[in-house]
RNA sequence: UGGGGCAUCGUUCAAUGGUAGGACACAGACCUUUGGAGUCUGUUAUCUAGGUUCGAAUCCUAGUGCCCCAGCCA
């Protein structure tokens, strides 16, 4: 059994490595980081690898993380997206405790401070366009060129300011920039606008408000107002480091956060920008954010993949600056590691064939001891209904098996997995030629699944009990996308949707036991993979999304090709 | 032709001037009342060229390749 973490403790990321150093150094007396998600969507896997790293390291180091929603930006914003993410957090496994923070909570002391900035020469009111703003802005090999109204008058930015935030312009008639440098090498200095006019709704501040900080003028402040010592991010606001300081460097703020960056996660077979994900739920590629084939945190719990499983893999990839892609199947390694230890197993049947058992009495049901976890026998046992008629899976027939199949077969002898052994001596045909009835045999004196001879049947099955059996519905699930890297080669992205990432089952038969599954819990179904009642179960209408498959090498031969070599 | 980053097995992360290692994937063997799990073994890597050094993935020089930046998004 296997109960180690994915990597050995000692193991330490640069961003860990400057976290103890500037603790050792007395460059800070705790580490206060902070996981800030805009609300603008729901949290997929990429930002669980961030909010493993914020709250982790905080964890570790015996400091804080904060949850600070970004919510700058009222036209993308939403409530619904505010509380999946607080959702989607704590059921990863962190807590902010009384430490939810929303930039919207700065607002006063963001416009407090960008005054400030006019009033000591460092800001001022635009009044070009858009378009303008872009053609003033050169080029990444050519130098911008200044605003007329970069030299307005103090007093003149000042009024105009104000009267922004009283609503008296339209969107887009002007903004406030930073003065800093045209000329800048970096774009992101060259008079970044720091506030923009928009007239809509905000999730938490109404109309309270008609011009909105830009993140550059929002998201180091708020660092600073929180007493952030490690600001971690990703690589792309690398550039953006340059103004953060600027910023902070030329307010009073309360202190003096640092930015780090690190490489985003990108996993083979899946796609993480928000803008997709948007298109895959509005254009109804999916059923939802949370729909299991979606790479969001609620459609990997909806799927049954444990918290434990996501914080174990982003404890495996590690944290880096350099660009990387994870094959999924290192995702998938770590979830069935943690689900092989903890899920308990059941029986069910996906693709049922009718199984007699000649010389079973009629009438008799006898209750088999099954383990709930071979892994865990803390997990004790449970009694599964054995009768005269079962249900086992069709692909554990062949009537002329190759070389390699040692599933049943006319003749052979295979065990029922904690029943008996049987062996099938008529296939029963219907009109089409297709198999509907094995008439077989069992030995009495293998009760349990062992002989008293000894003998060893080549396989083992999992069955379930015609009469007692309860029907169920069964969703398999495959990747959302057949390319390893979606989009790419000059392919649209929806080109790669995998069209069969879902296939519904009906008509499987599952034990009694599976009967009130709870939502959401994850077991084995022996000998197939791992499965979690979904949330569009009823009673006496069960539904299980597969999470994952077990391995199998019979499949795998098949795929090969090599089933048929002598 | 600007600026900022990054280059180590197929993938990902280590090695911080001293035997290039782990995990995933792959291959084989063992074991098995899940063809699962587990155990063992194996294949495969320092972008290139110079230089410094007893010794370089690591330091220096010059190249090459890839990523990000010209939103009133974050």
């Amino acid at each position: 059994m296997n109960t180690q973490t994915p990597s050995s403790p000692e193991r330490v990321d640069f961003i860990r490595e400057i976290v103890a150093a500037d603790l050792r150094d007395g460059r800070c007396q705790s580490v206060v980081t902070r996981f800030p998600p805009e609300p603008n969507g729901y949290l997929h896997i990429g930002h669980a690898k961030s909010i493993c790293l914020n709250f982790g390291v905080a964890q570790e180091f015996g400091g804080r993380c904060n949850l600070r929603l970004d919510d700058t930006n009222p036209v993308k914003e939403e409530q619904e997206y505010v509380d999946s993410i607080m959702t989607d957090v704590r059921w990863l496994g962190f807590d902010w405790g009384e430490h939810l923070y929303f930039a919207s909570d700065y607002f006063e002391q963001l416009y407090e401070w960008a005054v400030d900035l006019i009033e000591t020469g460092k800001a001022y009111v635009d009044d070009l366009s858009a378009d303008e703003i872009r053609e003033y802005r050169g080029t990444l090999t050519e130098p911008g060129k200044p605003s007329p109204w970069r030299d307005r008058p103090v007093e003149e930015s000042l009024d105009l300011f104000a009267r922004m935030r009283a609503g008296e312009f339209p969107n887009g008639a002007r903004v406030l920039r930073a003065k800093i440098d045209m000329a800048a090498p970096n774009i992101n200095l060259r008079d970044p606008i720091m506030y923009r006019i928009v007239h809509a709704q905000h999730p938490r501040t109404g109309d309270a408000w008609c011009v909105y900080p830009i993140y550059d003028f929002a998201h180091g402040q708020s660092d600073a107002i929180e007493g952030i010592t490690h600001s971690i991010c990703t690589l792309e606001f690398q550039d953006h480091r340059p103004l953060y300081d600027w910023y902070v460097d030329n307010l009073p703020v309360p202190s003096h956060p640092h930015q780090y960056e690190f490489a985003r996660l990108n996993l083979t077979h899946t796609v993480l920008s928000k803008r997709t994900l948007l298109r895959l739920v509005n254009e109804e590629h999916v059923r939802g954010w949370d729909d299991p084939r979606m790479p969001t945190l609620s459609g990997l719990r909806r799927r049954g993949f444990p918290a434990e499983g996501i914080r174990d893999f982003v404890t495996m990839i590690g944290v880096a600056k350099a660009d990387s892609v994870v094959e999924v199947e290192m995702f998938e390694h770590a979830v069935r590691t943690v689900l092989n230890r903890t899920s308990l197993r059941r029986f069910a049947v996906l693709d049922p064939l009718k199984v007699v058992i000649e010389n079973y009495p009629e009438g008799l049901t006898e209750e088999m001891e099954v383990l709930n976890n071979p892994e865990d026998l803390s997990a004790g046992s449970r009694s599964v209904p054995f009768a005269r008629e079962l249900w086992i899976e069709r692909d554990d027939f062949m009537e002329d098996p190759p070389k390699k199949f040692f599933r049943l077969a006319p003749g052979r002898e295979v065990r029922l997995r904690s029943a008996y052994f049987v062996t099938c001596h008529e296939v029963v045909k219907d009109a089409d030629g297709k198999v509907v009835e094995l008439r077989c045999t069992y030995d009495p004196d293998t009760r349990g699944g062992s002989a008293p001879d000894g003998r060893r049947p080549k396989a083992t099955l999992h069955w379930v009990s015609a009469e007692h059996a309860v029907a169920a519905e069964v969703r398999l699930y495959e990747h959302l996308f057949n390319s390893p890297f979606p989009g790419t080669d000059g392919r649209d992205l929806f080109e790669d949707l995998n069209p069969d990432s879902e296939t519904v089952l009906r008509g499987c038969f599952v034990e009694p036991a599976l009967a009130d599954a709870p939502i959401g819990e994850t077991v084995q179904f022996e000998r197939l993979g791992y499965f979690a009642a979904d949330q569009d179960s009823a009673s006496g209408a069960l539904v299980f999304n597969r999470t994952l498959t077990l391995k199998d090498s019979w499949a795998k031969l098949q795929a090969q090709g090599r089933h048929d070599t002598a």
